[in-house]
DNA sequence: TGCAGTGTTGCTTC
DNA sequence: CGAAGCAACACTGC
């Protein structure tokens, strides 16, 4: 049985495309970049529009650094994809919310009748301007185009963003002991054990989901998960974590390991875009408990899963479940 | 039709 | 000092 709505799969073996990031859905692309794209060179920059998406570097410098750089391995940290290139460098590219990469055959891209040659990518006004367009890139979502990347091997990897929230950038290798600096312990690593989880929570103060999404806390989790897990431990989310009992502490520890580990099997879960799966076939909604289910009825107890605000963002629970 | 909602991060404010 | 609010952005839905 096929889990997932046709939108927030694979679309198609060339194309990356998941939607609102969190661990799960960073870790898929990360796996599936180690997969196509280890080993390739990266032969130069085909476009980049976006000044505000290379930050660290101007984009001179970061358009001759990145220029013959091999690909060695790419890997997640909290919901960064890091990208380890030769001459340690790495390219660290942070998805933020609409953001999304593309792996797409060079030979698809050109644009023949307008005088390309094969190094000669066309984008107008972020969109991808060549004949023979896949189908997958005419979607709008993939209309954003901000940077190109061409690989050896005939292939472009690129970035797409709608609301230009992503940021990407060339940094060597004491960027990875910055980012642990200010980023809180994997949830998956075998270190974030429940003894490490009950001092996260002694040092926290206000509400609970709060502190779940507090990446200086804990690496990874956003606004989906923490209502997933939250539904599945049967605490409300305005909880203060002062009140919450240990074997509450503990069902939390178990539902942060057990969903993250699920989503990741199922190629990550989460999507904002709710019109695109909506009356779409496909087990879906199986996966998702809460989050943006408001008025819709708990698939334990029946009830109606509530909604309110909290932090800023929209937070779903069962009124019943979640005490 | 305009404006609130959507969510991640980091900066500003209190 | 730490929590809360908001900007960045573009599009959707009411």
């Amino acid at each position: 049985m096929n889990l997932f709505a046709k939108e927030d799969r694979c679309v198609s073996p060339n194309l990356i495309k998941i939607k609102l990031p969190e661990l799960p859905e960073v870790q898929t692309i990360v796996n599936d970049l180690d997969k196509k794209i280890v080993g390739k060179k990266i032969l130069g920059v085909l476009y980049c529009d976006a000044k505000k998406l290379i930050k660290e570097s101007s984009f001179e410098k970061f358009k001759k650094e990145i220029k013959n750089k091999k690909i060695l391995k790419a890997e997640r940290r909290a919901k960064n994809i890091l990208v380890h290139l030769s001459d340690e460098k790495i390219l660290s590219v942070h998805l933020k919310m609409t953001g999304h990469l593309l792996i797409v055959k060079n030979s698809k891209l050109k644009a023949k009748n307008l005088g390309a040659t094969s190094s000669q990518i066309i984008i107008k006004n972020g969109k991808w301007a060549g004949n023979n367009l896949p189908k997958e890139l005419k979607e709008p979502k993939n209309q954003f185009i901000h940077l190109v990347l061409e690989l050896s091997g005939g292939e472009v990897l690129a970035l797409s963003d709608m609301r230009k929230f992503a940021e990407v950038k060339l940094v060597d290798n004491g960027y990875l002991r910055i980012l642990d600096q200010k980023l809180g312990p994997e949830p998956l690593d075998t270190g974030f054990d429940i003894k490490c989880f009950k001092n996260i929570i002694k040092s926290s103060k206000g509400k609970i989901k709060q502190a779940l999404m507090d990446q200086s806390k804990i690496s990874g989790i956003g606004n989906t998960y923490a209502d997933e897990i939250l539904f599945f431990s049967g605490v409300r989310p305005d909880r203060l974590v002062g009140s919450l009992k240990e074997v509450e502490i503990n069902m939390i520890f178990r539902s942060i390991k057990d969903i993250l580990k699920k989503a990741i099997k199922l190629r990550g879960t989460s999507t904002a875009d709710f019109r695109d799966t909506e009356g779409k076939e496909g087990g879906y909604q199986k996966v998702r408990y809460v989050y943006q289910r408001k008025g819709e009825k708990c698939r334990k107890c029946g009830s109606i899963i509530k909604k309110i605000k909290q932090g800023g963002r929209g937070t779903c629970f069962c009124p019943v479940c979640q005490k």
